[in-house]
Formats: structure tokens, C-alpha cells, sequence
RNA sequence: GGGCGGCUAGCUCAGUUGGUUAGAGCGUCACAUUGACAUUGUGAAGGUCACAGGUUCGAUUCCUGUGUCGCCCACCA
């Protein structure tokens, strides 16, 4: 007789059957059965970054990715999942510096640059073994022996080669602009790294002396210092006269030469209809100044503290400048009115610091510039053809080779290539790719390896995170070596991360694969949502509402979560996690076992011998009703949840398995199988149709609920059920015709 | 300022080209049940599908507008 336990212990097994898959090998697909002829089906796991562990996102999104590939891999692809991990110089370069100050009093310059990126290394080591765990945890079946890093050796080599072929076509430039100056951080940051804070501001209207004609208007007095011209409409009557003069004036003791100029981009009806223009200190004002050919008189230097003026403004903070320069407006009568304002400050998002726009010298990728594309498998653009980034990045997505899913992105795709500036690449860290550049005197020197002979320095500065991650689909498969793997796994099938980094990851990618191997990075994104907690909050730190995923696979096992993750969660939209939900998967999966322990009680009690054709499908005419409705409703069951499942509608796919498994199956099935069983004419085929059942019910479940089923395959592996050694591997139930696995 | 999304049962959400009584999970109520499972079963209550127009034989679904919550982009200095 059976002995199977009443009630499914995941913690029992889940260990061992994620030790039974690795030790298989069919996470790598070279090893997967007939490989050769199996057509590619890849995924490159978007890397998480090494600064602590995986959160409930993480969870999701290794979720849903692996029930894509558990499902390609059943119908015969030669799936790969490649996983790996990000170094986010950033976050991680800022939380090793923050443990340092707290344990040990110390800062980074205390330490040097070699001993503190080793520290960072360390760390990061660290942080990446934890994660590995977590991801094995959640039962990915990624291939382990592919693992890459963003900042290992062949990575490296990837970002050196990019680099130094960006920079020999001129898709790299070193530019004296004003960039996002992070003062917190003190680092560059690029736009898309801002984040704007509302705040309440007071907007002043003042003039620079009693001699000076028109009013401006600003937030900032204290870059009014640095102003070197006066802009106003072309139409404005007000102003006409005006427009060309040049005034010098001493505005808190500070000189300033001041020309009025007119420019389209200046509002009439906004303050006073005159802008003072401070090319050093603001965005759109140095865009100003370029247009009309000004000069730019920095004011702010990179702590944010003031370059010019007296003892009781040199070297103060912009904040406290502020209020000396409008004291002194007061005390001058030259401040006109102070009225309250709602303001959108730009803020870094990793470090919450404001930023002060500098002039800097820094490294930037020239997305406007025409260049040949050396070589191109994009449909729609010849080999030679003259392109620019902006043009590879739009034309990928608008001639259908990539799709974005939900479509709706499609269009957040475009309207942010349009609006796309430079790409300032340059971070002042030290944790990161650094630059391939040489200088010695007044010579520059580009290339992966450095220049022989003495006296050259390399440029300290290290990369944007996101130009390594930007390589991630080829770099990961041996790019610039021409591998096998690049060449069978190259465009990767589809990429399928949170929206969030829509425009940080998915458009680089789309941008270097495009550029440096004129094919497609991969042919379709599916975007998916952020998790939430039961508010409908973001988990964070500051909120400490994080939930450990470890804690809810502990409690209900990793099945119940991953079910519970996909469960009436639509492409693209955010989920509200609610542990009930992990709970009620939990029951599911115990139903599941239940049935299983049912199916495997009737069928064992009186077979001598068992035989794997007690499988094959009964003939039709001695079929009840019940058996036809059954084995109907399997079929559509099998029909839908593939569809489903080809076309990412995981949440459809899973709510359809399970709705067929508990509602159809157990709740009606099994109880009319009862007296079908005591019933000499029909037990025979009962007995074969609930094992039938039963078999495709796992198959099904597989992707969604990998452990649970494993475990069940292989009791009936045991008995001679089933002819697959491992369920991971077996072949996915075709719809029509209804076959006998 | 521009764009996008949500608004469906008490709660969290599905609803795949417009089509008979609009679904699920959790929750609630009643009843049942010691032989797969109480981590159960059967049944019930509960929705003017935000609102107003329009198209249509027919609209939760398509169009227009309004409200409301949220997100993205721009940055008015």
C-alpha cells in the first residue's frame, strides 16, 4: 500500500529537487536532449544589483521569466537562461562608503582608490552569494555554468571594445557642458537618473542695480552672480528697445556684464517676461547662451559652495548665499516682490542630493551623429547605411522587429528617443569599468589596452552602470569574441523586465547591440509591473515595509509564492502583494498532492503489474458523461493555457490550470470517479482516465508550480507511470491530437 | 504644460478581436462531511462594470466629454 504523506511539506523536498535539476544538467541547453536540432529560445535575467538581497521584485520577475522558459523548454527549445549580476557603482560604491563611515570612521580618500574598490569588491562578492541563493531558492532554472557579471574580465573587455569603436566612429565625444552635478554623490548623473521633487520655493523679481532697466525673475538669486545676459522675447514691445545693449553692473559686489538678447524659448507672460540667463548653472540657460554665443562665468563650485564674491559670500553654500544676495537687494531696494511658489527641484535619484548644473568635462555618446553601420542584420537598414543611434533605436522598434508589450509603451519608447539628449557616460566613482583613455600632455589615447612608453595617465573617471549593463545580450555570450554561443543564442528571444528601466536598460540595449552588431539585442520585450505592499506603496527601506521572499517560500513554499506572484497579475501592471494570496496557493498546491495520492491509491490497489500503457486512452463508446466532460475540458484546458502562456499572458495561463485542476478535476472529476470505480464496466477506464488526468494536470502546472509537480512526477516515475526521468524535461501536452505521453 | 494608465463584488484583481444569467482569489453566511484533501465540499448573499453622452440590433468592451486616483515626460527661469 502507499504511504504518502496527508498533507505536501515543501520543505521537505524543495532542496533536493532543485539539487536533482542542477545535477542533470538540463539547465544548460547544450546538454538537453537531441540539442542539436532544437531551435534556441533565450532570456537574459536581467542582472540584479550587488548591494544586499533580493526583494520581492526579484522574486516576481525570476517568476515570471522561468515559467516562460520551463514552458519553451517543455515544448523542445534549446532554452537558456542566462543569469547573472549587476555592480551598480553607484548604490554600491554609496552603501560601502556609508559602512565604512559607520564602522570604521573612516572615508573613501582615507583608504585610496585600490584599497577601497577592493573593499567594494569584497562586498560585492558577498552580496552576490546571497543573491545566488535567493534566485536558486525561487527555482529558477538558470544555466549557472553562463553566470556573468557587469564587472568581470569578459564583460570588461566588451566595454573597452564598445568604447574604443564608439569613440573611432565619433559616437563617443569628451565635451566641456554643463551636466547633472550630484553634489551629495559627487558624481555626474544622466538625465534620465533625475528624479523632480515638488517643492515650495520663493520666486523673486529684483533688478541687478538702480541703473539697470528690467526686472528678472528667479528662484536662484544666488546664481544671478554668474548671469552674463538678459533674455526676452523677440515680439515682446517692452523690452524692444533694449535688445543688444550691453550694461555692466555690481551686483553684491560681484561684477557682472550683463548683454540683453532675444530668444524664442523665453515666455512672455512669465515673472517679468525677461530671464536672466546663467549659461553656467542651468540646463536650458547654457542652451541659451550657445545659441547667442555667450560666456559662461562659473559661480558654483562642485561642493556647492560660491567661487566668487567677498568674505561674506565666498565660499558659503548656495543656500546661504541665497539669503545674503536678497539681504542685500533689500537693503539696496532693488527687490521688487517675493511671491510663494510651487517649484520642481531635480533631484539624483540614487542619492537624493539636489543637483547644481556645473560646466564639467565629460565623456558623452553622441546619439545625433551620422555614422555607417559597419554591419547590419536589421531589416530595413543596409550594411554601410549612414544611421545614428536615435534612428537604430526607433527604427528596431518601429519596423516591428521588436516588440514592446504592453503596446502602450510602444509609444513612451518614441517620445523619449525624441526628446533624447547626449548620453553623458563619464561618473566620477571608482567603483566601475574605467574610461580606456590616455593622456600625456595635450595627446589622447583610446584603445582596449593602454599605450606602451611612459608618462601616460588614464583617465580616472569610470563608466555609467548602464553602458556595461546596455552590452548585457552579446557581452554575456562572448561578445567581441565571435562565440558559438553568440552566434546560436544571439538576438535573445524576448527580455522581460519591470518598466522602470524601460529607457535606462531596454533603449541601451537596443542602442549598443543595434550599433555594434547591427542585429536586434532581443525580438520581444514584455514589461511587468512593480510589486507593492497591501498599500499599494513601493517597498523601500525608509517605509521598512520590505517582505522577504525567503520568508514566504519558508512558510508556504516556493510554489505557493510563485503561483500567488502571477495570479491575476496582467502584463505591465503593478501588484498589490498580499500574503493571503501565497496562503491560498499553499492549499492549492496541497489539493494538487491530494489528488495525486487519490489517483495513485485507486490505481495501485489492485494492479499486479504495472504497466505504462494503463495510460493510453480508453475507446470512446464505453465512456460515461463524465469521462467525455472530463477529457473535453482537458482539452480546451491544454488549448487554452498554451495560447496563454505563447503569447506571455501568464495570469490567464495560470488562472485557467488552476480553475481546471480544482473545479473540473477534483471537485467533479474525482467525486464521480467514485462509483465509477466500484463499477466493474467502467472502472478499467476511469482508472486511465484519472491517471491521464493526472499527468497532464502536472505537465501543465510545471512552469507555474515546478517543485510540487516534480516531486509527484517522480513518485510516479517510481511505479513505471511515466517514461520521463524528470518532469522539467518532459514533453509539453499538444493540444489535438490527445496523445498518450 | 504634454502624454499614459486605473476606476468591475466587502478587499485584491481578471475579463484575448462588442454577443445569452459579468468572473477568480480572499472574506462573509448557511448546510454537509470521520476513506484524496478541514489546507475540504455544496450552496447563498453581494456588482446601475466611476459618471454623462454617442455609435450599434446589442457596449464593461468602441468613440467623445467629465470626475477621481496614480504614473511617465517636459521644467516656468
Amino acid at each position: 500500500m502507499l504511504e504518502l504523506q496527508k498533507a505536501y511539506d515543501p520543505q521537505q523536498h524543495e532542496e533536493g529537487i532543485y539539487k536533482r535539476w542542477e545535477d542533470s544538467g538540463f539547465f544548460n541547453p547544450d546538454n538537453l536532449p537531441d540539442a542539436k536540432t532544437r531551435e534556441p529560445f533565450t532570456i537574459s535575467l536581467p542582472p540584479p544589483n550587488v548591494t544586499g538581497t533580493l526583494h520581492m521584485g526579484h522574486a516576481f520577475e525570476d517568476t515570471v521569466q522561468d515559467i516562460v522558459i520551463r514552458f519553451q523548454r517543455m515544448l523542445g527549445k534549446k532554452t537558456l537562461w542566462l543569469p547573472g549580476t549587476d555592480h551598480a557603482p553607484i548604490a554600491t560604491e554609496s552603501k560601502v562608503a556609508k559602512m565604512l563611515e559607520k564602522d570604521e570612521g573612516k572615508r573613501k580618500s582615507d583608504l585610496g582608490r585600490e584599497e577601497f574598490v577592493n573593499r567594494v569588491k569584497k562586498f560585492a562578492q558577498e552580496s552576490h552569494d546571497t543573491i545566488v541563493n535567493q534566485v536558486r531558492s525561487m527555482g529558477a532554472s538558470v544555466d549557472w555554468s553562463r553566470e556573468a557579471y557587469t564587472f568581470d574580465e569578459k564583460r570588461n573587455l566588451g566595454v573597452r571594445t564598445a568604447f574604443k569603436r564608439m569613440y573611432d566612429q565619433g559616437l563617443i565625444y569628451r565635451g566641456f557642458k554643463v551636466v547633472n552635478w550630484d553634489v551629495k554623490g559627487q558624481t555626474v548623473i544622466s538625465d534620465d537618473e533625475l528624479v523632480y521633487v515638488e517643492r515650495p520655493a520663493k520666486l523673486y523679481t529684483f533688478r541687478y542695480s538702480t541703473d539697470f532697466p528690467i526686472n528678472i525673475s528667479t528662484t536662484r538669486p544666488e546664481t544671478k552672480v554668474g548671469d552674463t545676459a538678459v533674455a526676452v522675447h523677440p515680439d515682446d514691445a517692452r523690452y524692444q528697445k533694449y535688445i543688444g545693449q550691453e550694461y555692466d553692473a555690481e551686483f553684491c559686489g560681484v561684477p557682472v556684464h550683463v548683454k540683453i538678447i532675444a530668444d524664442q524659448s523665453v515666455e512672455k507672460d512669465f515673472g517679468t517676461g525677461a530671464l536672466g540667463v546663467t549659461p553656467a548653472h542651468s540646463m536650458i540657460d547654457a542652451e541659451i547662451a550657445e545659441r547667442h554665443g555667450l560666456p559662461m562665468k562659473q559661480v558654483i563650485n562642485e561642493f556647492g559652495k560660491m567661487t566668487v564674491g567677498d568674505d561674506t559670500m565666498m565660499g558659503k553654500k548656495t543656500t546661504e548665499a541665497r539669503e545674503i544676495i536678497v539681504e542685500w537687494l533689500k537693503e539696496q531696494k532693488l527687490l521688487e516682490k517675493e511671491e510663494d511658489i510651487k517649484q520642481n527641484v531635480s533631484t539624483a535619484e540614487r542619492t537624493g542630493g539636489v543637483i547644481e548644473p556645473l560646466p564639467k568635462l565629460q565623456w558623452f555618446v553622441n546619439v545625433n551623429k551620422e555614422f555607417p553601420l559597419a554591419h547590419s542584420e536589421i531589416a530595413g537598414i543596409k550594411t554601410g547605411e549612414m544611421v545614428t543611434l536615435k534612428k537604430l533605436m526607433s527604427h528596431a522598434v518601429e519596423s516591428g522587429q521588436i516588440t514592446i508589450q504592453p503596446e502602450r509603451f510602444e509609444k513612451i519608447y518614441f517620445h523619449w528617443i525624441e526628446n533624447l539628449r547626449d548620453w553623458c557616460v563619464s561618473r566620477q566613482l571608482w567603483f566601475g569599468h574605467q574610461i580606456p583613455v590616455w593622456y600625456k600632455g595635450k595627446e589622447i589615447f583610446c584603445d582596449i589596452n593602454p599605450p606602451s612608453g611612459d608618462g601616460w595617465e588614464q583617465d580616472p573617471d569610470t563608466l555609467d552602470t548602464w553602458f556595461s549593463s546596455a552590452l548585457w545580450t552579446f557581452s554575456t555570450l562572448g561578445w567581441p569574441e565571435s562565440t558559438k554561443d553568440l552566434q546560436t543564442f544571439h538576438p535573445t528571444s524576448v527580455m522581460i523586465p519591470g518598466y522602470e528601466i524601460l529607457f535606462f536598460w531596454v533603449a541601451r540595449m537596443i542602442l549598443m547591440s543595434t550599433a555594434m552588431l547591427g542585429q536586434i539585442p532581443f525580438k520581444q520585450v514584455v514589461l511587468h509591473g512593480m510589486v507593492r505592499d497591501s498599500q499599494g506603496r513601493k517597498f523601500s527601506k525608509s517605509l521598512n515595509n520590505g517582505v522577504d521572499p525567503l520568508d514566504m517560500t519558508s512558510k508556504y513554499g516556493t510554489d505557493a509564492l510563485r503561483m500567488a506572484m502571477v495570479f491575476g497579475a496582467a502584463p505591465g501592471n503593478d501588484l498589490i502583494f498580499d500574503e493571503q494570496k501565497v496562503k491560498g496557493m499553499k492549499h492549492f498546491a496541497n489539493k494538487l498532492w491530494n489528488i495525486s495520492r487519490f489517483v495513485l491509491t485507486v490505481i495501485l490497489r489492485e494492479a499486479k503489474n504495472l504497466d505504462p500503457s494503463v495510460v493510453s486512452l480508453p475507446q470512446d463508446d464505453k465512456l460515461t458523461e463524465a469521462d467525455k466532460t472530463i477529457l473535453a475540458e482537458l482539452v480546451q484546458a491544454t488549448k487554452d493555457v498554451t495560447k496563454h502562456l505563447e503569447e506571455f499572458r501568464l495570469h490567464e495561463a495560470a488562472q485557467t490550470v488552476y480553475d481546471f485542476v480544482w473545479h473540473k478535476l477534483a471537485d467533479v472529476y474525482l467525486e464521480a470517479s467514485k462509483p465509477q470505480l466500484l463499477n466493474e464496466a467502467t472502472a478499467d477506464n476511469t482508472k486511465k482516465i484519472l491517471l491521464h488526468n493526472l499527468i497532464m494536470s502536472l505537465k501543465l502546472l510545471h512552469p507555474f508550480m515546478p517543485f510540487v509537480t516534480e516531486h509527484i512526477w517522480s513518485l510516479l516515475k517510481e511505479r513505471g507511470l511515466v517514461t520521463e526521468e524528470l518532469l522539467m524535461v518532459a514533453k509539453w501536452p499538444l493540444p489535438l491530437p490527445l496523445s498518450s505521453p
